[in-house]
DNA sequence: CCAGGGGGCAGAACAGTGTTCAGCAGAAGC
DNA sequence: GCTTCTGCTGAACACTGTTCTGCCCCCTGG
């Protein structure tokens, strides 16, 4: 869109470098800028395209500077995992409505992944227990154990839970990208192709996928991660015994 | 271990290289040998290292031969990724046993993909429809809907057993990768460390935390699995109604 | 007000990567 | 025997992450 100014950028002459760097305030490279120049990148590019040098560039700053700040692509990812989940503030947990606050937790998990391109690529190669988000661990485990889960499902159900968002968001960001790549204008178009591939198939040999073909195409993503977070849901609901029965 | 003859491979004086020509039946490039190739490469040297000059390598091949036979580092992958899965027989459903029959699907993936190192990071780019192994997704179907889901939980469950499948593998190898560069020793070791890590939190300010860390980590990932496994059984089970009652 | 450190950045370099392309050796066919 | 054609080689292009040396500028001490 703007890239207009960061895109052929001819170096400044001598004369007028002294200048511009009086003349702007020199801000100066923190980790928060390079963050938020990655994110930029990201959004435009894609995670392919996410390299040092396109960071840099963003910034209008040498690669090299980068890794004074920061330790390396890797640690940058991390830092963008973190930016993405630092801020989110879980509520108190209500065991009357578990199930309600656990599904919220999915589904802001999930927004949050798609807020950014290819952000969920990112977040599953990250570890949910850095030191910045157990706070955010911490909750949810109140919630899974206030809701009277035993201790072992509690403890699988976070990481449960972790996948099913991040895997979801993934393949969304999987077809995402097949779609641009194959250079088919609309998602609804897209499905059209996806769904003509799966009527054509022998009806004898496919009987199941040409009866669930319609369920798992004409579908949007959210009603089907509506109904994988309602599976996973009812699982952890059938370990609780009811308590006036 | 053996890597004595492809190492430092010197090149063959021109006198030797007629007769080593007749001599060995120059046994063709193959797709086939190509992906054997790559396979061993992962194995040995991990994902990150996996490159298309270090499968020529391995064939003691040009790195242009092999665009000849696969169109890219991306259909490789999708190569991987067939050769794992597609002699997959799928027993036939049987409604009395379909959630027992759903485990072992579930368990023998996850074993598949940790027969190689690295294999989640292929697989969880990877889209599962591809044609050679739709009979596969067939039969998974017939699994669901011959015990009574119905249709869009169906449709959901595939999709949720997969990304459950492959990102709890995906961790796995992550874990495992976060170890071997960590230069500890053994997975006890290991673990060691992370329950140090967790038991030294504040108890006041993480105590759900520490209650289930020893559940986290000191459980064996089979039994994670399984746990997992359960509550997503439970879940899909949950939408069956019962038929004498 | 000026000299001297020191931190932060630039530039170049290293060792890789995926992918493409012109050219050549050898086997297959006539 | 000659030609064609396939399948491989070698080199190249445009990148990548990371490191190192050196320089410039700002802040400090005098």
């Amino acid at each position: 869109m703007t890239g207009q100014d960061s895109d052929d950028a001819v170096p400044a002459p001598p004369w007028e470098r002294s200048r511009r760097r009086s003349a702007q305030v020199r801000v100066p490279l923190t980790r928060e800028r390079i963050v938020d120049a990655a994110f930029t990148v990201l959004d435009r590019e894609g995670y392919d395209r996410l390299s040092m040098r396109q960071v840099a560039g963003e910034l209008g700053v040498a690669v090299s500077a980068l890794y004074a700040h920061v330790a390396g692509k890797n640690d940058l990812f991390q830092l963008m995992y973190m930016r993405l989940f630092d801020s989110w503030v879980l509520p108190e947990p209500d065991p009357e409505r578990w199930q309600e606050q656990v599904k919220d937790f999915a589904r802001f998990g999930r927004a949050r992944l798609l807020e950014h391109r290819d952000m969920a690529r990112i977040s599953m190669a990250q570890i949910p227990f850095l030191p910045e988000l157990l706070p955010q661990v911490e909750r949810m485990m109140a919630l899974f154990r206030g809701a009277g889960l035993p201790d072992p499902v509690a403890a699988a159900a976070g990481d449960m839970l972790s996948t099913f968002i991040d895997g979801f968001a993934y393949a969304e960001a999987m077809w995402e990208e097949r779609r641009r790549n194959t250079d088919v204008g609309s998602w609804d178009e897209m499905r059209e192709t996806i769904k003509g591939y799966f009527d054509a198939l022998p009806p004898e040999r496919f009987p199941h996928l040409l009866a669930l073909s319609s369920m798992m195409f004409e579908e949007t993503n959210d009603e089907r991660f509506e109904v994988g977070l309602d599976i996973i849901v009812r699982g952890l609901a059938s370990y609780i015994e009811p308590k006036d029965a």
